[in-house]
DNA sequence: CGATTCCTTGAGGCATCTCAAGGCAAGTGG
DNA sequence: CCACTTGCCTTGAGATGCCTCAAGGAATCG
């Protein structure tokens, strides 16, 4: 019912018959200036001339089906990608089956940036929906980086700035109870769709709840259950999927009881 | 009795009078080709020529007393931390006085990345013993990183290895129990004290019941209580802080109890 | 030598997990 | 079109691992 809300306009420059899901390049290249996304993304920050650069670079574009894996982990690192349309997760798998989910990633977030310590994935990426990314060699934009500061310091500055997100994460899985971090959890979803556009409070998940319980270190029944407190308490209205949250104020509480 | 063990030979340059704690320079300065951590620290992976180039900056060198912050949570990024010798731990706080510790770094090891994405650190780091640490200017490391692509990229590949340490870390809060966290813990300190050249198994911890079990999402209490566990399975003995590893394997194993 | 800090251990409570059952929606094959 | 399967979600009941509260010991410090 409101699955519009979550993806942008979709893209319709290809086919699906054009392009098969593994293929590394795709046969359509796309520019950062005239992306829609270019106050999101890579782009963000820098000035005209640099995003010229950046076009230079002309970053192929990959449809991933829902389902299928942008990369496994332990594969070889090559591209930094950015998420054009649809919903990502990456995870760790530990040996027995168990798995972390260490983040979902939105339309314009990067993807990857993990590979770049060892020259191998240090997760896997799986669509959630189906999406379109756009491949970053990252030999070529390091190269890039080499002349301009600039870009340089918007690179550093996204990695920074998923350390610090995983900072957060820590916090919410090393001191707070169950409904603080699914209060936490959808109060950050909430965040990120408004700044895409879309409707900070009503949405539709495309994780599922056990995906959302490996995310904030809880099984998928106790998600289920807060989830259930939460609409008792008449702070959101859930069906599934798809939240409402009818009381942002509450919900801000409910993360803060103890953060005051 | 093992306090050496964790510490690098103390470096005598100067005396504890001529720097106050809260100098943002020191009077002496520092050179990483001459360093003796220079295989572990920032120039790791660099050549000669680029070292040299780093040499060109001359880090300004400080001490730390335990106890006291080299930044807090909010203050102005400006440096990038390489610790020479010393144990610091990395935390945030909630408003209600809870804390999250997100880290401990040994010499070698660098802090203050996560203040790159705001221009505001994230977190704060204080010294769990005496400290002396190198003071890297951000700006002067951006502007010689833009000359040499190499350097660029070993800035990068620190930075990720900090997102992929991150990783890990949520994989431990997140799905494992109290046993296989303090075996992780464990193990983890186990390498990086033979990474610099210290005992794998017997070592001092620098940090207390309470900071271990921040780091790892427990109580001290039960920090404790897992100590005691081990000692009772053989796997080692404890004595408030200094630890010995009798069955290294066993320990691995334990980390593994369902990681396989 | 009292004050303080940190660690250990015990006992009981509780939040979350585990196990189990059932509902609903979508997909599939006859 | 219907029976069946499958995947996902919800809810209940009981188990349990960790937390909370409390007391006491050992080391450190002024």
């Amino acid at each position: 019912m409101h699955t519009a809300a979550l993806q942008p306009a979709p893209l319709r420059f290809m086919t699906t018959a054009t392009l098969a899901r593994t293929a590394s390049t795709a046969p359509l290249k796309t520019q950062c200036s005239t992306c829609h996304l270019k106050d999101l993304c890579l782009p963000c920050g820098l000035t005209g001339s640099d995003v010229q650069r950046l076009d230079g670079l002309m970053f192929a574009r990959r449809r991933v089906k829902e389902g299928d894996a942008l990369y496994h982990e332990g594969d070889k690192f090559q591209f930094i990608y950015a998420v054009r349309s649809g919903t990502f997760k990456s995870h760790l798998a530990l040996k027995d089956g168990r798995e972390q989910v260490t983040g979902f990633q939105m339309a314009g977030e990067l993807l990857g940036l993990d590979g770049l310590a060892s020259g191998k994935h240090a997760s896997s990426a799986v669509a959630l929906e189906d999406a379109e990314i756009c491949a970053i060699p990252y030999a070529h934009l390091s190269e890039l980086a080499a002349g301009s500061a600039d870009l340089q310091h918007v690179i550093s500055r996204l990695m920074s700035r998923e350390i610090v997100r995983e900072h957060s994460l820590m916090m919410l899985l090393g001191s707070m109870n169950a409904e603080e971090r699914l209060a936490a959890f959808l109060l950050n979803i909430s965040q990120r769709m408004k700044a895409r556009g879309y409707s900070p409070t009503e949405f539709h998940l495309r994780m599922s709840r056990a995906e959302i319980g490996s995310y904030l270190g809880m099984k998928l029944e106790t998600v289920s259950r807060t989830f259930s407190a939460f609409q008792a308490q008449r702070l959101l209205e859930v069906d599934k999927k798809h939240v409402r949250i009818s009381n942002l104020d509450g919900l801000t509480r409910a993360f803060e009881t103890r953060v005051q």
